[in-house]
DNA sequence: CCATAAAATACTCAAATTGAGTATAATAGG
DNA sequence: CCTATTATACTCAATTTGAGTATTTTATGG
């Protein structure tokens, strides 16, 4: 990395001088038995569960680094890909109560990792993520949580003057593929953040003071602070790299078919793909090549085994999987 | 995301509780006749020159707040969009020395405004971002700056051993179009890293503590810190978000002709566009509207005044100009 | 040993998109 | 009126996509 040097001197009178704490977070997502999965931590103290996260030491030389550092000691995984999200600023966000606001500073990451070992702690677990989002799930056709919740996100659009209500159907239809867009499986972030604005997740209640009324599961399981925010962030950028970036390739094991290749690409997007159109997409871009072997049959024909091509990352500047959904699932 | 290595990693034993200083930093972005400038900052003590910058102020609710007001305060420019770039912390990042290595913290953050003003300060400059980065403006064909650039980076491939070198060549092959692969202009952050490390911008040297032996300008004007990088992190993304978002209308002013927007695009892009092509694309996405008025002759036949659909924001998920750079320049 | 199910793989084909033009219209300047 | 310059309309072949059908190769249950 980079050595960097000291930021400009701040020209500016300091106010306030702001030294916050600064955390990172990390959502660390792996890809199992079709179900894309991702660690989290359930906190002793209390019910809730969340990602894990921890301090920036002063040892470590870069962020990443220090991310790696307490990633692979707390949880002894090794991660693979790793890329920084996003920086997340609030003051005030150690919420709950009068406490003098004291600004937390985190940065948030996604990691990748090949295998998910039973997590270092026996308070961290596995999950599929669609856990905590249950309407990101389109592979079985549309998910029948979306009902309720579109019915509420109705009547919070109706609850609007005007101009607001126009703006929010628009946002609703474009988001949730309720008018006559379609499903977009990239727009996580942007449907979590309705929801949330629309007090339709128990982390809006939560964080007004509240308690959320119930709606049968339709809202998916919370996560403590905003780190259900930060797994949104991470499964829309996640879903929006395997397109242009081999990045699949992070969660598969050194040899697989081309049908389980396409299956952890469904578990991540969320959506089914048409099987012979996604092989010509992965054949004619070379991502893959022979291993030689067959595989120990998966209930049908034996499949070819390969292996993802390292050197398409150095032929080619976007590898990647632009995938459209198929209509049907699995057709052929 | 390929990295460049620290010169000096130094495992300080240290112990615990990074309270850093944390700064924001911005890469201000316009684009006037034709050419895409960015604001930097003459240092007064000394020469150099630098981004925008300033520090996190306790009184600002988010960072993106922050950001705005002192970029407010201090340039009177109003920024349009703003879009978190990256977090860089690097220790020892204030180098020189055998100072304490303290910890510094910067958001970097990319800024769009519609017009130049003056700037507020004298030492603020609106520059061209060519100035910084010659070779990337391909609209007048392949920059001859380019010769002497590539022909360091292949004495830096050759002065390497056999599997690095092989891994080195192929890099460059892919970044800087040398091989079979063509222009791709949103590696510019790749670039700039590959001549970083093979030590032929001035930062590296500098870095290090060296000059860099004169290269006739090819090389382009350094900038303080990290600025350079932090710029051609905010090219890069430009570039790319230009093809799926309407980020470029941010820089047109209310009403504008299709040529001016294919002259901004192309400004932005380094690269020249199929005319005919681009107009059908910005048509058949929807992204324009008739004003029903009319420019006042730019050189030949008048043209149509158009102004931003915004609409289209809310009916496609990814409105943008996917172009394809046009094998001519200007045809037709 | 045969029928059937489950995959894998091969091949087809029409529709849509793209890349690269040609053709024509409208203006200003001499 | 001729020329330069830009705007705009339209064409057309090559490629890419979406959605199939057809065939091959296994395992399995009678």
């Amino acid at each position: 990395m980079v050595r960097m040097q000291t930021p400009t001197p701040a020209p500016v009178p300091r106010g306030r001088a702001a030294s916050p704490s600064i955390g990172l977070n990390a959502a660390i997502v792996t890809a199992t038995t079709e179900e894309p999965r991702v660690l989290t931590i359930r906190f002793d103290h209390g019910d809730g569960e969340g990602l894990p996260s921890g301090p920036l030491e002063a040892e470590h030389r870069t962020l990443e680094i220090g991310l790696r550092a307490w990633v692979e000691r707390q949880t002894s995984q090794t991660l693979g890909y790793v890329e920084q999200l996003y920086t997340f600023g609030d003051r005030d966000r150690m919420a709950g109560g009068d406490a003098e606001p004291v600004r937390a500073l985190t940065v948030a990451y996604l990691a990748l990792v090949r295998e998910a070992r039973p997590a270092g702690s026996a308070d961290a677990v596995w999950q599929s993520w669609y856990r905590f989002f249950p309407w990101e799930d389109w592979r079985e056709g549309r998910p029948p949580q979306l009902d309720p919740i579109i019915d509420r996100l109705g009547r919070w659009v109706a609850a609007a003057a005007e101009a607001e209500r126009r703006l929010r159907a628009e946002r609703i239809a474009l988001a949730f593929a309720a008018g006559t867009a379609e499903w977009n499986e990239e727009l996580a972030l942007e449907r979590y953040e309705l929801l949330y604005e629309a007090g339709l997740v128990a982390e809006a209640a939560r964080d007004l003071g509240h308690i959320l009324s119930g709606d049968g599961g339709a809202s998916g399981v919370p996560l403590a602070f905003d780190h259900r925010r930060i797994l949104a962030t991470a499964i829309g950028r996640l879903r929006g790299k395997i397109k242009y970036r081999p990045v699949v390739f992070e969660l598969m094991p050194p040899a697989f078919t081309l049908l389980q290749l396409q299956r952890t690409v469904e578990a991540l997007a969320g959506v089914r793909l048409h099987k012979q159109n996604f092989r010509r997409l992965v054949e004619q871009q070379g991502l893959v090549e022979e291993t030689g072997e067959i595989s120990a049959a998966t209930g049908g024909r034996p499949a070819r085994l390969v292996r993802f091509r390292r050197e398409v990352l150095l032929e080619r500047p976007a590898p990647g999987l632009r995938l459209r959904a198929g209509r049907r699932a699995g057709t052929g």
